[in-house]
DNA sequence: GCCGTTTTCGGCCCGACTGTTTTCAGTCG
């Protein structure tokens, strides 16, 4: 069983757990050794055998055994017969809003209840409102939220929330009343979905920023609106939040909005161990004073020492004892221990890049032509592009044989002596992978290009053995020089082949092969949870807007903060090296 | 269920909001 089976098992153990009304904190014991698992960076199998699944901070004597058992035998009994215990259809119910573990666990033991669709009934009858701990409103706000969920349940792209945030945000700056305004949230976090959109405001004139934002002709509902916080819903069903704080309390407000819940939680057990109570609206000095005196490192230099001088989230970060964390690495993945020991990496941002590889022309299935696509290029600033074209198993997309591709190689070559744009073109494909991990093209037209990028197409559903193996023999091929979107996945669409990453990431590290950071907003594959392990071994990120037009390129953007959310530098990306670097690079891979 | 120069018990993040209560439990972010 993969470490990500496992750690869905644990996760399910904790929501199970919940419904069955058990020990909030064991809930929490199953959920943060999930969350630990996950983290760390080893494989089951290399903690099992160097005895260290234990030592794992969350995983104490009884999960280290179950995880064994689970990697071992790829099942649990205790987890089969608590889920036998527990009717599915009441897991889907936790998301419900105003539902939890405990009003779940009461509709289904006083009501039999087991399903969404007899929830329904039950409140039309009028059978939860008589539920003691419930009343009229309970049942209403029940029903109101089964419909919502179906309505408007889903996640929206970062890409997109991103482009309705940027106008609302200009808003709120432009108001006289306001002093600071910022987007919070996952999207402030740059997640790859995002499921609302939160603004926090400083302003000692809440009401008229009330007025604005719940005026506003986006506004499809008005769902709240108080002195602090204001929430709409859009026509789209994206939910917005405002909260409008004084500024002495802006910084609290938004560390504690940007998230992650996880993040804050960590945050809130360091400054208690300093002695501080860390709320969104302050810091508090607790009478027992610090918990863990010997973990209070001094002051740093220049930093406040009065928690009711902190403007900035700096200044918040600087007061624990912490360098800076930026928004992309709060997820409570190790930020918080490298933040005090000043250990975060510098990340890379949106204009290092100097050039993408990994585009399409109307060679292919793109709608721009090579010429647009440079010209564009150039317009960012660019000092290179790769086109890289679809091959001839991509038959839907017009995939290049071998002698268009000769002849498009040719095409490139005199594009760059005719100087007509400042960017250098390099001459690649996206060649697609076959179903047994063979390439798609002759090797003798695979050597004249600058690079290939090597891509599965087809062939799905095979199993992990088999397209992982199929992956594998594609990065050994010596043509590759990198891997396009690695699992294949459309977010919020489909899931990516069952490919296991771990795997595809060693062979890419024992071969000299790029993975590639497919930036095309509803790919953003290989996942961020994955890059400093790669990167760790060794291999080196390229982040390819995947365009197929001349306006795609833009993508890139998305790729970067995606990059950020792992942890990735500047120098650990092919295209922010200058082009001679660059030139060098693709020659000395033989090609 | 985890954790501990508080080590085998008794803690475990914080505060607001809501609806149901008559002082508070449950949920949420």
């Amino acid at each position: 069983m993969t470490k990500k089976e496992i750690v869905g098992i644990l996760e399910e153990i904790a929501v199970l757990l919940e419904i069955k009304g058990e020990n909030p904190f064991k809930v929490r014991a199953y959920q943060n050794g999930a969350r630990a698992l996950e983290t760390v960076e080893d494989k089951v199998a290399d903690l099992i055998e160097s005895d260290r699944l234990d030592k794992i901070r969350g995983v104490g004597d009884a999960l280290a055994k179950k995880i064994v058992t689970l990697h071992e035998t790829g099942s649990l009994e205790y987890h089969d017969s608590l889920k036998a215990s527990v009717p599915p259809g009441l897991l889907e119910m936790l998301e419900i809003p105003g539902l939890g573990g405990k009003k779940v666990k009461a509709i289904y033991g006083k009501l039999g209840v087991t399903s969404i669709e007899e929830l329904t009934a039950a409140c039309e009858a009028g059978k939860v409102a008589d539920l003691p701990g419930f009343g009229p409103k309970s049942q209403t706000r029940i029903l109101e939220g089964i419909h919502n969920r179906e309505v408007y349940g889903k996640r929206h792209l970062w890409w997109h929330a991103r482009e309705v945030a940027e106008p609302i945000l200009e808003g709120l700056r432009g108001l006289p009343e306001v002093e600071r305004a910022e987007h919070a949230g996952s999207l402030r976090r740059s997640r790859e979905t995002v499921g609302d959109l939160d603004f926090i405001v400083a302003s000692d004139e809440p009401q008229p920023v009330m007025d604005w934002f719940t005026g506003q002709g986006w506004v499809g509902e008005v769902t709240a609106k108080g002195e602090t916080k204001s929430s709409v819903r859009m026509e789209s069903g994206l939910q917005v939040d405002l909260r409008v704080v004084p500024s002495n309390q802006f910084a609290f407000a938004l560390h504690h909005f940007t998230g992650s819940k996880e993040h804050n939680v960590s945050m809130r057990q360091r400054a208690l161990g300093r002695g501080y109570s860390l709320s969104e609206w302050g810091l508090t000095e607790v009478e027992e004073g610090p918990r863990d005196p010997e973990a209070v490192s001094p002051i740093r230099e220049g930093s406040p020492c009065d928690p009711a001088e902190i403007r900035t989230e700096e200044a918040l970060f600087d007061f624990l004892g912490m360098e800076y964390v930026p928004p992309e690495l709060r997820e409570d993945m190790g930020e918080i221990e490298s933040a005090e020991s000043d250990g975060l990496p510098e990340l890379i941002r949106p204009g290092d890049l100097r050039g993408a590889f990994h585009n399409h022309t109307t060679a292919s299935d793109g709608s721009s032509t090579m010429a647009e696509m440079a010209e564009a290029a150039d317009a960012l600033g660019w000092e290179y592009l790769g086109i890289a074209d679809h091959s001839k198993a991509s038959f839907q997309a017009n995939g290049l044989d071998e002698a268009r591709l000769e002849k498009q190689i040719t095409t490139i070559r005199e594009f760059n002596e005719s100087g007509q744009a400042n960017a250098r073109l390099f001459a690649g494909v996206e060649c697609d992978i076959l179903p047994d991990g063979r390439l798609d093209l002759a090797e003798s037209v695979l050597e004249q290009l600058d690079y290939v990028v090597v891509s599965i197409h087809s062939s799905f559903t095979q199993s992990t053995d088999v397209v992982t193996q199929r992956m594998i023999r594609a990065i050994e091929h010596p043509c590759t020089t990198m891997v396009g979107h690695l699992t294949g996945r459309i977010l919020l669409q489909r899931e990516g082949y069952a490919v296991d990453v771990l795997r595809v990431i060693d062979a890419a590290a024992a071969n000299g092969v790029i993975i590639e950071l497919n930036a095309n907003p509803y790919r953003l594959d290989m996942d961020w949870r994955y890059w400093r392990r790669a990167v760790g071994k060794g291999v080196l990120c390229s982040i390819n807007p995947d365009a197929h037009e001349a306006v795609h390129l833009s993508f890139v953007d998305a790729g970067v903060r995606i990059a950020r959310k792992g942890w990735l530098t500047a120098g650990q990306v092919l295209n922010t090296w200058p082009l001679d670097r660059v030139e060098g690079y693709l020659a000395g891979r033989g090609r």
